[in-house]
DNA sequence: GGGTAATTCGTCCAAAACATTCATTCAAGT
DNA sequence: ACTTGAATGAATGTTTTGGACGAATTACCC
């Protein structure tokens, strides 16, 4: 159903105006179905293949505010995992890029696109490892690629508000960048003058960073932890620091089971980017 | 911040006739793609590349969306230092970035920044670490900073001739990427195919990946050493693999001392990105 | 269904960019 | 000293682009 897109949503997403677009289209450059009224409405496929055609580089920022469409979009992002999958496998970064791009252009939200594709496609990637049937250093290589195509999208995002500043990191001895990564990335494309410290870090120093860049949102993200019992401990240090500030705690990540979840104090907890998208629209922001 | 500029804003930028600029794209001096119409339009990273290339002094980079004091030719390689590990403390990637590719511009070899400038900057923030006069999140915070300034360097660097294949990485339980994604990058610079597979890779799983990439260079950053006999014991893996494919190993990073190296097998060893990029040159490539 | 806001239509026009030509400059060779 | 060749910058007429306009169509909410 979202398999047409405007012209409006092309020319933006691809840096043009709409009337060169509109131009282009009548000249037959670019497939178009018409509405009953008359309407320009472009298939992605052929707005894809015109990209690659003219080799134009997407300048998009954030166009595509269709919120989660279903049905169709879940059989794309079926099809794009596989395709990431395979490309990351063999170390294709340019396929890899090809197919996340893609998806962005296709209106896909960064959260939709972090969740339900490249999140899943780690998951599928360390079945693959534990079933021998991927290297590590294959992970470990998609995980390189996967790095530097968010941070091309990144480039791609204004910054948001002076004012919606949010922080975020992973704890000591986690090692996991992706994840805060892809959290920075959402909260940028949602307003938010968001940065990832990076991963490994003292929580005490997070509390210290909490203090000094005082966010109104911080983040952890927690895809391991080591010691459990030093990691509640010092997990209070943060709780002190984000009182101190005003800020509000979001967590997130496969190793904070309920359990551990029980003895943490925090704003919002988060099973997927998509979640923590929903909480940080409703966050207040103190002006 | 557009990714793609006119010829008119080029022109203006560096301080030429339009005549001019478009002739040189003409003999392919400047990468440019087209309008369907046949406008040119110039990939910024192209432009900065030429501007490095040619020595060109950017007389007016606002035109570009360019800080305005970027492109003037910078030797004090000191006060860039300073410059960068101020930027990098308070957290501010903007500047930290116009350092950097302000050097770059001026002709610097990437080997040189990285050696001279990056490295030196991080041994000086390490020290400020241990005298407690800096936080560990701004350490690490200054990683995820340079890391992406890096990435943007590499898309401006061009992908080396197909039979120059160079790959490498850490060891497990070495998480320092910085140094790997600076290897790869010096390796571009000077034609190779070079891809970073990461940080904390088994060595077995590295020995795998020299069979099934078949590079003729592979590099190993030692940061840290987490079990010295397990390491030493490993890494003859590396050698058997590079053995069956023809691959040059080289090694470097702080944690191999002398007594480590003495139980090496390798090609080279490098202190420095200077003599990688020395060693690199003179490595015969299989035809 | 019906009403309303937002989008897209077609068309127009100014600014920009195109290819081409031409005069000038400058360095090298005879 | 004179010619030659190459590169630059300015000027030409033509084409493309980007934004503006009112009118028509679509999407959305009740």
């Amino acid at each position: 159903m979202k398999d047409l897109v405007t012209p409006k949503q092309v020319a933006r997403a691809i840096g043009v105006s709409e009337s060169s677009l509109k131009r282009w289209c009548d000249r037959g450059l670019l497939q178009t179905v018409k509405t009953p009224g008359g309407h320009r409405r472009l298939p992605l496929t052929g707005v894809l293949a015109f990209l690659r055609e003219t080799r134009q580089e997407l300048v998009a920022p954030e166009v595509l505010g269709l919120p989660a469409t279903s049905g169709k979009s879940i059989r794309m992002t079926d099809r794009s995992r596989d395709q990431l999958r395979l490309a990351l496998l063999r170390g294709d970064e340019e396929a890899a890029r090809q197919t996340v791009v893609d998806l962005w252009l296709s209106g896909q939200r960064l959260s939709e696109i972090c969740d339900r594709v490249i999140a899943a496609v780690f998951i599928e990637i360390g079945e693959q490892w534990s079933c021998r049937e991927a290297e590590p250093y294959q992970e470990r290589r998609a995980c390189e690629m996967v790095i530097r195509i968010l941070h091309e999208l990144r480039r791609g995002l204004l910054t948001g508000q002076p004012e919606k500043i949010a922080i975020g990191g992973t704890a000591e001895g986690d090692p996991y960048v992706i994840a805060t990564t892809m959290v920075e990335l959402v909260l940028r494309e949602n307003g938010w003058n968001s940065t990832s410290l990076g991963s490994s870090i003292p929580l005490a120093s997070l509390a210290q960073a909490i203090r000094e860049v005082r966010p109104r949102l911080f983040w952890l993200s927690v895809s391991s932890i080591v010691d459990q019992q030093r990691f509640l401990r010092e997990f209070s240090l943060l709780n002190v620091a984000a009182e101190e500030v005003g800020a509000a705690i979001v967590v997130g990540g496969v190793a904070l089971t309920a359990e551990i979840r029980q003895q943490l104090r925090y704003a919002a907890y988060c099973d997927t980017l998509q979640q923590l998208e929903e909480f940080s629209r409703v966050v207040s922001v103190r002006s």
